[in-house]
DNA sequence: TTTT
DNA sequence: TTTT
């Protein structure tokens, strides 16, 4: 409605299990790790190619948050679409540092479960445990909020 | 088709004029630094705010390129649509820098000129000259290729 | 959010003038006649083709009602996001009729401006006339609501 | 390309298999039934109500067709978009008809299969039986092509 | 790091 | 007519 649109649409799968994080003021924050691929064939050699593309997204948006904490994990397929942001930074040994996020934050924000109904899914998820991630993705969870 | 989606659709504006570069082989690659903007009300001091969001986009379809190149200038509106992808690589000094870019390359890419016609919109631009920009918005220029 | 998608984009002109109505409770809903249209070259003749769609769309949301009111005219340019709804209804000759719209209501919604800024842009329209439209385009406006 | 964008886009689910038919020159045209609903909560009432919306599909793009028909059933999940087309027409009984279709065509045409991989999934259609519907959904059935 |  |  300012007169410019800036959106990022992606159908894909989480790399990892939903990563949550706590704000001061108690506001939860998901940030997902999505995958998308595309495939061709090479018109010189002939042979299949694909190039994976690594997303991140944070969910700032407190019903989506819920939903993704509660819902998605590794190799779950989403639906979303955000706005796209970036961030500049400084890291511990003084370079700069530059990260284009996907942010789910107002209206127009859209989160889309897309993996078959299982029981389990409808279990919430414990207030103990289960959100920690693996620590793997070293590089992106080094990125300062 | 690959089961995946992965796009990102602007409506915004070019900060400067279009920066063409040439391949080796001698295809045309056309980058455009893409401004978007959303503005709000602060909801605790009630005053007007805006964030303006720059955007990388580098034109690889060679139809769309050339549009670019002729028909688009600092300051024209543009409706596009590309996939996200992200660079990575290491400067000068030894520091491992990063960058995500809308790419337009496949079918699947958009581009539409909003500007309303005007009579010079239809000149090409001539061989030498022209793409350079006024030296403004340093940091996305610095990204090397 | 219910996990389905509904959506039509257009990015189109106005065939005429908005359409401004007042349901019984006062509420405004305004119903813009848009037109896409395509071209391609016919492979066999080799001609050049142009197809145009013209599109019903309904505005229910206020705060788009109103900036569709206010600042589009027959030619205008605009973007829009909303969702497909098909009505039924009997007319008066006891006919079966069908018709599908695109509606602009809840929070996804998306109306964007495309006209280059003038004067006139930002002066209200007057509460009388200003609505009619020119006749033409007989076919969409004979759908009741 | 041509100065404007007509798109619609669709997650849902098929309410019946696909429709299979082939031109007098042996092209395949496979016509999809989608239905998209969306929920909420009544504000005066705090009734929960859903509305469905159902969706003719028609996909003219070969290798799209060919994976609807092969991999599509009745209840699949899909993913989906095309452009809006209306058509009209005039019935047995000298009715003026009109309808709207989401036309899978050309290079923007997009088709992503949601179902979870079975192992029937991979198996052709065999020549003979399956595409026939079940002769429910007369109404859109009836239209001419 | 996912998925096909 | 689907699905949740």
């Amino acid at each position: 409605m300012a007169g410019s649109i800036n959106e990022a649409t992606l159908l894909g799968n989480l790399g990892k299990d939903p990563d949550v994080r706590k704000t001061q003021e108690g506001k939860e924050i998901v940030t997902l790790s999505v995958a998308t691929s595309e495939s061709w064939r090479d018109k010189s050699t002939g042979e299949r190619k694909e190039r994976v593309e690594w997303h991140r997204v944070v969910i700032f948006n407190d019903a989506l948050a819920g939903i993704a904490r509660d819902f998605l994990r590794k190799g779950s397929k989403v639906y979303l679409r955000g706005q796209l942001q970036s961030r500049k930074w400084v890291d511990q040994s003084g370079q700069e540092k530059y990260a284009t996020e996907i942010i789910l934050q107002g209206f127009n924000s859209v989160l889309v479960l897309l993996d078959p109904k299982r029981e389990e899914a409808s279990r919430p998820v414990s207030e103990t445990g289960t959100s920690q991630s693996a620590g793997d993705n070293d590089d992106l969870d080094s990125i300062p909020f």
